[in-house]
DNA sequence: TATTGTTATACTCTATAACTATA
DNA sequence: TATAGTTATAGAGTATAACAATA
């Protein structure tokens, strides 16, 4: 039973800017349950998707540690994610010449050809989830959510 | 190494509603992060923090159907989540008069003072987290953010 | 019969620390 | 010595299905 658009947040609150950081919250908390129903039938997670993305729009070849920065987790937890991505045959870590410590790690062709498939999907998907926003209310959430980002920043030494 | 503002997204995009979209998803990647160093000495998720919230709010007692419902998580793991606060001592589990299947979940006295301690200290730093954004940019937040978990639920049936 | 909560199971992701091989 | 990746460990969330007690 969906939850009435009056009162979709679980919480009410006293103040607006706590308002406004918990429904950003809410949203991608909906958001990732939407999204790993999406994936399910390919992917075990939003997490491996969000990996092949990387991969995929990377001009040059991406190592563990790249990745690591990229996504803010540890490199301990690439290992294993790729090695699930790698036991499905949807990519493979490569020697990198000059650097024996090293792999660059780099879609198969069906790990290429799944997230080609999966975006297009995705895209469809996204347009349909953001279409009441029009270019001015994607810039506006851009341009806030990126102030909050940049505030977190500052005053956090966690990210 | 703190991630520049020009690029703090791993990836660019090519549409700007995915662009939004993955901002918001984004923003609460971060925020999760922060909180759940935030919550760290007392709790061990914001899931947690979550629930002791919606206990300390609701003016009448939550059962764990209800705040299975409200968190849009399947019950058995309400079982997981509360067992964990049980054995802190923040929560407990009351008979409730003419239906002995439920349970009214109430907060202890040390859940209370915990909660209510934490969430002053939360308040404060979701204070210095917002500070840079306007009542209007709050609105805008909260107004657009609303348009996608609308849009969510219409396209979707998990949520 | 339907509902509330529990149990069992099986995956995820995440963080930390110690370790190996290489630079 | 420092770095890239692995291993080991521990703990958290989530989903699903089967179950007991109760309505």
């Amino acid at each position: 039973m969906p939850i009435s658009t009056e009162m979709d947040l679980p919480i009410a609150f006293e103040n607006k800017s706590h308002e406004a950081l918990m429904n950003v919250w809410w949203t991608a908390n909906l958001l990732r349950k939407v999204s790993t129903k999406f994936f399910q039938e390919s992917l075990s997670s939003d997490a491996q998707f969000n990996i092949l993305i990387l991969l995929k729009d990377s001009p040059t070849p991406l190592t563990q540690k790249e990745l690591s920065q990229k996504l803010l987790v540890d490199k301990s937890n690439i290992t294993g994610l790729l090695d699930r991505l790698e036991k499905q045959r949807l990519i493979r870590r490569e020697a990198v010449l000059g650097d024996r410590r090293s792999y660059h790690i780099k879609l198969t062709k069906q790990g290429d050809e799944l997230v080609t498939k999966l975006d297009k999907a995705y895209q469809k998907k996204v347009r349909e989830i953001m279409n009441d926003l029009s270019a001015k209310d994607c810039d506006d959430l851009i341009r806030l959510t990126r102030k909050i980002r940049a505030s977190m920043r500052r005053q956090t030494n966690v990210i």
